[in-house]
DNA sequence: CGCGTACCCTACGGGGGCGTAGGAAACCTG
DNA sequence: CAGGTTTCCTACGCCCCCGTAGGGTACGCG
């Protein structure tokens, strides 16, 4: 369902409906805060590069705020849905390179959005330091391998765990990876990703056990 | 080297030397600015939990970014050299998942200090999203793969991905388990991670190839 | 053409934060 | 106790930004 491929050269400024004012401000928006980071972008600077006056995203969205958070909600929408069809079919394996690999195809389309998921929300809505739409994900991938790790008879109490840590990997991947200057296509980064989780699950002993005592300092 | 153990009680507010009122000022700093965020402290803020006036705070650190600056310095010099000595010595496996759990434990005994390494940081000294240090971190460890994985007989152009992928999921598990409610023990957290990345390098095929054409959408 | 509606603007109040000017108060030294 | 040094303060200028008040300007419709 395209969102009505309204043009977005306003540079004679016509007067645009309400629906596709919301649209720009959206867009403008997500790269603005992208950029800046919350606290550091004005309202003022997403005005003028819409190519309007302030009181307009006041009336469209309510504030600052009220744009940020429309704007997270539409990003999160967009990946959760491109990475729930990903994994809706195939064998675990094929399920978990697909999901990693869309995941970077996403991060790559659209850099400005990711950009917005992994920075600084406001303090409003913030309850430890990331984002919370990582560590949804991140919950997700919880539930999938502790059914998982239940059935193969391993702990299951160690799956999240396992989960964020997938998670986070494909996260500071993404993120090196975009902003890597002759960065490898998508497909090779997801598949030596996906391989690596994949072995590491695969050849997990039953109880990892630590390895040393702990060291005191010399 | 202890830094003059003055006990940091200004109940009275007594005058404090120019070095301890430093000292002083970055381990406020420290918790003001990982827990706001850059942008979002004050100056103001931090002089008024130290018990002082702004005023001092721009005579020992020129301003805002200048005490931003000097903390974030601390904090990296603190945790690489950790780092460093827990690799400096054992076996391949027993290095890595002694870099594990020290990073685990650095993230649990100065949770601020990594909130700060974390989160946004000023505008003048970004470079893409995160601050510098994690990708610094995983370029030294990119490194050392990428002269086990010649020695292997691996692709050598594939180890940066999988140093990162490490980093990653150490940073967030490590995020993760500080905000987590019931965390396990530092050491089970820290096997649980080096076993998955072990087991994962161990068993890597040597190159990866992808299992499915890319599917184009519906 | 007159008039209502939808879109948009300039202009301002209010607040907060960065950085500085200029001086006060404590402490040290002889 | 006099004079210098170190530490610290109050008070302010300035700029930026959020959010709003109150009124313009195009466009459709009778």
């Amino acid at each position: 369902m395209p969102k009505t491929p309204q043009p977005e050269k306003p540079e004679r400024r016509p007067r645009l409906a309400a629906s596709a004012r919301r649209a720009q401000l959206v867009e403008v928006g997500r790269l603005v805060f992208a950029k800046r980071g919350y606290e550091a972008t004005s309202v003022e600077e997403i005005a003028e590069r819409a190519g309007i006056s302030k009181p307009i995203v006041y009336e469209h969205f309510g504030g600052k705020e009220g744009l940020y958070a429309v704007i997270v909600d539409r990003e999160v929408e967009h990946i959760v849905a491109r990475i729930a069809e990903a994994i809706s079919a195939g064998s675990p394996r094929e399920r978990l390179e697909q999901a990693v690999l869309v995941f970077l195809r996403y991060v790559k389309e659209r850099p400005e959005g990711f950009a917005m998921l992994v920075r600084d929300a406001p303090a409003s809505k913030r309850t430890g330091e990331m984002p919370a739409l990582m560590f949804d994900l991140a919950d997700r991938v919880g539930t999938i391998f502790t059914e998982q790790f239940r059935k193969a008879g391993y702990e299951a109490k160690s799956a999240p765990i396992y989960a964020h840590a997938l998670v986070g990997m494909v996260a500071f991947v993404g993120q090196w990876w975009t902003e890597s200057r002759k960065p490898p296509p998508a497909e090779t980064v997801a598949s030596h990703i996906a391989a690596l989780a994949w072995m590491g699950l695969r050849h997990l002993p039953r109880t990892p056990t630590p390895l040393a005592a702990p060291k005191g300092p010399p």
